[in-house]
DNA sequence: ATGGCTTTAAAATAAAGA
């Protein structure tokens, strides 16, 4: 089975890219991020004609992940990252798929750092990790999913200058990702490219696409009882290069 | 580069993104 995620930027902006997107490679599951749209908006019958079914969780103009299913219901686990009463971004959700646990997540961006916004990235990866390691205890596989925000290691960027200020690669950033990590999680698509070079995102700006300017910060995170099944890990870069696209392309990982 | 585009929301600009 096909695990995919995509953050789409947009589901309305996106909607034939993404149906498109969604008939051609056929993922098993697609984890959506950045679906930027309130709870009753999200065009879910659009999937349901093409077969898959989900479930969300919306946040009017920004924000809001889903989580789609190939001919079958995601039974939903959890809706919201635990640990803040007072966090009210919807960027978080678990489901069981196939005797698996899906966890999609949209990770704060935390620009412009220092200030409150990475303040409240540093704590929601925190949170984040608390979380994780509940469901590692559970020994069962789960795959975690979703554009994470954070440029891993230096080889994850086109240029580390050129992002050196950025919150994305902060030593803080870095040292809460490997933290989780350290846990026992498997990066899929760095454990499968080691040498890096690997990019899932382009900005909209300065040519980057056209320049191969991108970096790595949308992640397949394995636990042990997933990483004993993993066949293979990719981009579906292509779809970065078409009309009206997202700014991220699809990432994808194999299980046997 | 002090955001060079692009989205949403909403009716002209503003916020957010990475």
């Amino acid at each position: 089975m096909r695990i995919a995620s995509f953050n789409i930027n947009g589901t309305r902006a996106r909607l034939p890219r993404l149906l498109e997107w969604l008939q051609e490679r056929r993922p098993t599951v697609a984890c959506l991020q950045e679906i930027k749209c309130a709870d009753d908006s999200f065009p879910a019958e659009e999937f349901e004609k093409i077969g898959y079914r989900a479930i969300w969780h919306g946040q009017k103009g920004f924000n809001g992940v889903a989580i789609l299913v190939d001919g079958a219901e995601p039974v939903e686990a959890r809706r919201g990252l635990p640990g803040d009463p007072e966090d009210v971004q919807s960027r978080y959700t678990e489901a069981d798929v196939h005797g698996l646990r899906i966890v999609n997540l949209y990770l704060p961006n935390g620009n412009p750092q220092p200030g409150p916004k990475f303040d409240y990235k540093l704590a929601w990866m925190e949170r984040l990790r608390a979380r994780l390691t509940e469901l590692l205890a559970t020994e069962r596989p789960v795959v975690v999913v979703g554009d994470f925000n954070v440029i891993p290691e230096d080889k994850d960027t086109f240029s580390v200058r050129a992002m050196q200020n950025d919150a994305l690669m902060q030593p803080e950033s870095r040292d809460a990702y490997r933290r989780i990590l350290n846990d026992g999680w498997t990066d899929a698509i760095d454990t499968l490219n080691p040498q890096g070079g690997v990019w899932t995102f382009w900005d909209y700006q300065a040519g980057a696409w056209q320049r191969d300017h991108g970096f790595r910060i949308d992640h397949l995170l394995l636990s042990p009882e997933a990483a004993d099944r993993l066949k293979a890990a990719g981009v579906d870069k292509e779809y970065r290069g078409r009309e009206k696209a997202s700014d991220h392309a699809p990432v994808w990982v194999e299980l046997a």
